[in-house]
DNA sequence: TGTTTATATGCCTGAACAGGTATATAGATC
DNA sequence: GATCTATATACCTGTTCAGGCATATAAACA
């Protein structure tokens, strides 16, 4: 709850771009992997530094651990993510974050691993309640 | 320049603090060691970690380095300060900070040096060319 | 039961850094 | 020239942390 936490939160490139991303939609772990390109551990950790200072919650959902911004967390970030949205317009990475989001949330709303095995060709198979819905 | 340089800055309380300052007026380094009451070499880390990354710039006057945000800076970091006002309001060490920052500018426009001997009683002998205006 | 998938965690290394003590520098003053 | 003032810096210590590798866990599935 200390406003440092929040700035120490800000200060590594992967997490900015992860709150970025979770200033628009919840997304699970493989959905960071996808969108980031960085490997599963690095998004883990920085996942679970997030978590200890209580910046993201998790649900978990089938195989899925889906995080949020919690609500207590959604007002004073609300304004610092405001402050990030503007300054990142930018920025090359964080737009590519959010058109790699885009096309996600078009082609796919479930998990990678759906996806990627072609299973049923695409958007189809809609398992309604374990897919993860994208805000578009 | 970079964003993450940014937030690095504000990541730590005294610099986030020195910069709270900034944002109101330009000070020198012996007025941060009266308002913020630490020790001087702190301090002076603290200033040559920002002026390192761009975030202060110094001016040399009479004995005084007299710090200040540079304009370049000066919008990005404006928009950030503002969010860290609103943070702010609440903190009362940051709010400590801005009332003694106003006795300072009430009692004596000049370093706490001159205020300290007690040369003049006070708000007197003004050397205009030497003294450190404060906003108000 | 063995395997795959999704995610987390332990250990290691190197870098950054906060804070402290002591000291350096440079200008002003005595 | 000695001293004081304002400020900076070098060195040391302990901590945090990023990133990598290997491995753990837990659920789903074959």
């Amino acid at each position: 709850m200390d406003l440092i936490q929040i700035y120490q939160c800000f200060c590594d490139r992967t997490r900015l771009r992860i709150l970025h991303l979770l200033g628009r939609s919840p997304l699970c772990v493989c959905h960071f992997q996808d969108i980031l390109g960085e490997p599963q551990v690095k998004i883990s950790k920085h996942l679970a530094y997030l978590r200890s200072r209580g910046m993201v919650r998790t649900k978990k959902e089938q195989n899925w651990v889906i995080y949020s911004l919690p609500e207590r967390r959604a007002t004073e970030l609300e304004r610092n993510l405001k402050c990030l949205q503007d300054c990142v317009q930018t920025d090359a990475a964080f737009k590519r974050d959010m058109e790699k989001l885009s096309k996600l949330a078009k082609n796919c709303c479930e998990p990678r691993s759906v996806f990627r095995r072609g299973v049923n060709g695409g958007r189809t198979n809609a398992k309604t309640k374990s897919s993860v819905h994208l805000r578009s």
